[in-house]
DNA sequence: CTGAGATCCTGGGGGC
DNA sequence: TGCCCCCAGGATCTCA
């Protein structure tokens, strides 16, 4: 599941590899994934576009082109956005929509679940995904992060997850900041004391800035711009390692469910 | 405001 | 071995 970290080390590949770029043309097989304003024809409009800044939003990776629309792509679970060369013989299964470039090299967009959209955004569309605060900006204060809590009653990990709160951060990162912040996901979040919050403050932007070094997580089919997997994997404490032995106490970590998703965690070291 | 449940999809895991 | 069933999972929408 392409979370911030993941989005991010696609932004960068994406930002290296087609900045500049002219869009040549575009093909579409799946017509529910290209989604553009009413009226507008999404490969006609891009058609001639040059690509500029190539960024990130929450969990969108966000493409400005040269007339000011800007591309907003959502991969949700198994979307990939991958970069061709020229000779690239043939593309990866479900792939939904190429951009074909000038050059001759290729953007592609492919999902096995057909989850993930890219949407064709007007110039001057006020369009800011979901809201949320960016968790490695200068705003994501403490201080900021602290009263966020206050007289929420939703579970920890569900506040965690809410995108229109703070933007980026999914499943692995919420499990993964809870537990090094050694609080158990189910807590109501005000009940955590502020001394906890401000650890989870800390946590949750340790996790995601070591997991942009890595390169992201590949637990299931994440790659990067150029179709390679990321490396945090390696470094989970709790996600997916139902089972197994927590890191610091040693533990068995425990999986439930909490607001519907799957949650990993240590009985033990998280209250 | 808040949460529960359904929805969208397919590959893959579990059960037999 | 092979087949069927079921379900995860992010965001969005409806309903209570």
């Amino acid at each position: 599941m392409p979370e911030l970290p993941e989005v991010e080390t696609i932004a960068r590949g994406l930002a290296n590899a087609v900045t500049g770029k002219t869009i040549d043309a575009v093909a579409i097989s799946m017509a529910k994934i290209a989604v553009a304003a009413p009226g507008v024809d999404f490969a006609a409009a891009l058609a001639g576009e040059t690509i500029g800044a190539v960024g990130r939003r929450g969990k969108y990776v966000v493409i400005a082109l040269g007339s000011g629309r800007r591309l907003a792509v959502h991969l949700r679970m198994t979307g990939r956005l991958i970069v061709h060369g020229a000779e690239y013989p043939e593309p990866y299964p479900y792939t939904h929509i190429v951009l074909r470039f000038t050059d001759g090299t290729r953007l592609s967009f492919a999902d096995v679940r057909q989850f993930g959209r890219m949407r064709l955004l007007e110039a001057g569309d006020p369009w800011d995904a979901d809201g949320g605060l960016e968790p490695l900006s200068e705003g994501f204060t403490s201080e900021a992060f602290v009263s966020m809590l206050d007289g929420r009653r939703t579970p920890i990990k569900a506040f965690l997850l809410d995108q229109s709160r703070i933007a980026g951060v999914g499943n692995i990162y919420a499990c993964e900041a809870l537990w090094e912040a050694g609080i158990r996901p189910s807590r109501p979040s005000h009940k955590i004391s502020r001394p906890a919050r401000r650890r989870l403050h800390g946590a949750v932007r340790s996790v995601l800035q070591r997991a942009i070094d890595a390169r992201g997580t590949s637990v299931d089919d994440y790659v990067d711009a150029e179709g390679l997997k990321g490396g945090f994997q390696n470094q989970l404490a709790v996600y997916g390692r139902l089972g197994e032995p927590c890191p610091r106490c040693g533990k068995p970590i425990v999986r439930t469910v909490i607001g519907q998703r799957g949650t990993w965690w240590c009985r033990s070291c998280q209250k």
